[in-house]
DNA sequence: ATTGACCTTACCATCATGGTAAGCTTTACC
DNA sequence: GGTAAAGCTTACCATGATGGTAAGGTCAAT
């Protein structure tokens, strides 16, 4: 019999909280989990396993729902590398639009407070660009 | 008597979703507006600004909260260009922390995905990379 | 047997926005 | 003046991912 871990356990060594274990087990992305005969959650080694496998999908920034097409990749023998590839490459593509985005922010912001002289004057050149801009 | 928009043009005139315009107003972010006798909002010219001011704000990525702020400050002629400019000095540090997060999260993603063949077998040193981090 | 640490579910909150439905108002036109 | 279409009103629910709290039950060690 391997031992197994209580949510909190699992939590601590997954790095996910006990909070979103159990979000997880609702929205179907973990496995109903077995239980005690008191109604306690217990995981053995290969669903903490998979706890890893979420932890690292979300700190790559993906999606609970592509991080759920992952998984379930990792978990099918008979996945093809070029599915998960689709997948890697997609959310390239949206944390280059995001980065994008951001770096345009910077720039006109960065504008915008380079020219702001941060006195005690009203006259206040990012105030002035939050009023003109035209689009 | 100039003439005044109904929330439908405010928010063409603006680029806020009447939607939105209507949330902003709950919150305190909009003053509440007046209203015809059949109860439809007006909005007069000096609204209108705030609502752009508003949408600027967001376009540079300001949360409400510090629109808000913004729009305190735009609408208070004793300000002192200080204030503002802290606000938008913190909000590049912010913007600077989500964009360095993308990259460390771009960089490893794109090591794992250029290893992985995408082809029709089943290993893929984005699974492999995913199930085998240990931090 | 007691106690303290841990677990359970159910509910509400965040942030910013979108969608829908049921119903009333305004405008434009005949 | 009447009708119809377009536009407005509020109220409710949804998203995505997570956190917080409360009221209560369970487990393990003393």
């Amino acid at each position: 019999m391997t031992k197994l871990a209580t949510i909190g356990e699992a939590a601590t060594i997954s790095g996910l909280s006990a909070k979103m274990i159990r979000h997880y087990e609702t929205i179907g992305l973990l496995a109903k989990a077995n239980r005690t005969d008191g109604g306690y959650r217990l995981y053995n080694p290969q669903q903490l396993k998979v706890m890893g496998v979420i932890k690292q999908a979300k700190k790559l920034g993906f999606s609970l729902n592509q991080t759920h097409s992952l998984v379930d990749l990792w978990q099918n023998p008979k996945r093809a590398s070029r599915e998960v590839k689709q997948l890697a490459e997609q959310h390239l593509v949206e944390i280059n639009e995001k980065i994008n985005e951001l770096e345009q922010m910077k720039q006109a912001l960065q504008t915008l407070s380079n020219n702001c002289n941060a006195d005690d004057n009203a006259s206040c050149s990012i105030l002035d660009g939050l009023a003109n801009n035209q689009n």
